[in-house]
DNA sequence: GCAGATCGTGCTCATATGAGCAGCCGGTCG
DNA sequence: CGACCGGCTGCTCATATGAGCACGATCTGC
């Protein structure tokens, strides 16, 4: 296309999409005929002149998620846009909101849903709606008795889901991360525990959340976890975790002895999972979301438009 | 509409847009009616869900052209997009490329154009394109010899767009400012300065642009006034100047000696046009612009969307 | 409880748009 | 010099879309 076509698709733009007139009437406007207005058009959207936004806090984003599908061997995806947002929390409860409308739409309905804790999963629980399911029963799948502040987010996480759902929750009763081996394992063969552990190895799905390794991180607010804790995990090459199990780039345990002190579902145990829903959004997660779609721990992944074009185009 | 359709709309807008289904396959996927998506698809439009904008340097708003020719009373508005603008060079090339396009255009061609100078009209002359006329004269209409850096901008201006326009230029060998009146009246009693002046009263149309009332002005660059100078026209209401007159926010003129000391048409003369415009772009030139639009200093705007919102909504 | 008003719905029909194709023009190579 | 090729043009025809309308549901006020 030479210049004076690019400038006459540009015209015509201005007139069919802002003013609009119908080709016919451009046509005569520009000296042209309507099927060679058509093709300016129709080569200025090809060209990449025309951006056509959907300014929505429910907006999505389908051809990226297309690409996730195709490009990535997720089940399925969703992406939900960043157009307008102007604060982490609201690309934060825009991550949620999807999320939410994911698990209600989800066909079949699962009867056993296995969730994990965190800031994410709390806003899902707050996004759905009561009774987006009905007989929906949840089970914590990694320990989180929360150390001191803030104490039962976890458990208020479960609980809403459930009660939203219509069935009931059960709880993991066991801090997510033990400071003696021994203590994980007699925690771990405790009747109660095991039979919750248990219970969560045969639900229909799962949905979780992925942390940035860093200081923002639950662990540390929570206290199972110290800066330099953490700080030594960054140093071995963790970028994130993913129910309380620190990963590196490649969906590798990072630390094999502190992973053996982490009471919960495997990762393994979550890879061979059915229906993995994996929340993940923010610019400080790009790297977890990397690692946990490249190690294959979701089937389903629901995030932003920014991280997802980073799985995408690195 | 209740938020169901809210969704909907939002739903059938990115199958629209983004998958380029028909409003009939949409139907389908959603279980609505043709019709019903096609007024889903009319309100996300009508509410702002959906933003269209053209992406091109030359793109240009003209529902904001047609706003401003309305609200305003301008003969003739040009505004081009900021969309994708990244510096504040590249605003001011657009802008000044509109304005070439817009004097390529004109019709019936002018056979005398007065013109003003500075870092804008420099810019325009250096857009236009060789042949953008055949005989147009050009005609300095306010003074310019230039005291320091820059020899010859001025001159270089005029010079070039005649050239470019097959025609001829005139230039008006007085300094823009005298620092006496008795030395302003015996230049403007000049035969060759009286001679060029009245050239400049009978041009058929002026391009011309403004500048802001601040230290970067042309005329502290050009030595024409100091620092402090400024400081107290602004003190005095100034907002900046046309054709070298500074003006305050109604398009009086701030200063009536200094006036007097300035060479060149006379604003009343300029206002007296049929055909003056004015070329002005930057959010620092949001004040001036909206004193010349007010006080019909010209017929013709050609400018940039965020200064023609800011003339339109406040 | 009912008449009238209002709204949303799904139709018919007119119009706008896109796909595909034959002809033409300008360039190229034997 | 002329046959060929590729790209552009403006057509025909099928399809997609929008305007207008009649019907039925729902709401409102007496």
């Amino acid at each position: 296309m030479d210049e004076i076509d690019e400038l006459l698709s540009i015209r015509a733009a201005e007139l069919y999409y802002e003013e609009n007139k119908t080709q016919d009437e451009i046509g005569q406007a520009l000296r042209l005929t309507r099927w060679k207005v058509g093709r300016l058009l129709a080569q200025a959207k090809q060209r990449g002149f025309i951006r056509i936004e959907i300014l929505h806090p429910r907006a999505r984003r389908l051809p990226i998620e297309r690409r996730l599908r195709d490009e990535r061997g997720l089940d399925d995806a969703i992406v939900v846009s960043t157009a307008g947002v102007t604060s982490p929390e609201e690309l934060q409860a825009r991550t949620a909101q999807a999320a939410a409308d994911y698990l209600t739409a989800l066909r079949p309905v699962p009867r056993t849903l296995g969730v994990s804790w965190g800031r994410t999963l709390f806003e899902i629980s707050q996004h759905l709606r009561q009774g987006w399911a009905t007989g929906v029963n949840v089970v914590q799948i990694n320990g989180g008795v929360s150390l001191n502040r803030r104490p039962g987010t976890a458990a208020a996480t479960a609980v809403g889901i459930a009660q939203k759902g219509g069935g009931s929750a059960t709880l993991l009763p066991s801090p997510a991360i033990l400071e003696r081996l021994e203590t994980k394992e007699a925690i771990e063969s405790d009747r109660v525990v095991a039979g919750v552990i248990d219970l969560a190895r045969s639900a229909d799905a799962y949905l979780f959340s992925a942390g940035a390794a860093d200081h923002s991180s639950v662990h540390v607010e929570s206290g199972y976890l110290s800066v330099p804790d953490v700080d030594l995990l960054v140093q071995k090459g963790a970028v994130g975790d993913v129910v309380g199990r620190y990963i590196d780039s490649d969906g590798n345990i990072v630390d094999p002895a502190l992973d053996a002190r982490t009471v919960g579902l495997t990762l393994d145990e979550l890879r061979r999972a059915q229906l993995a829903i994996a929340v993940i959004s923010g610019p400080g997660k790009h790297a977890v979301a990397d690692a946990v779609v490249r190690s294959r721990l979701c089937s389903v992944l629901v995030t932003d438009e920014a991280t997802a074009l980073h799985l995408l185009d690195g």
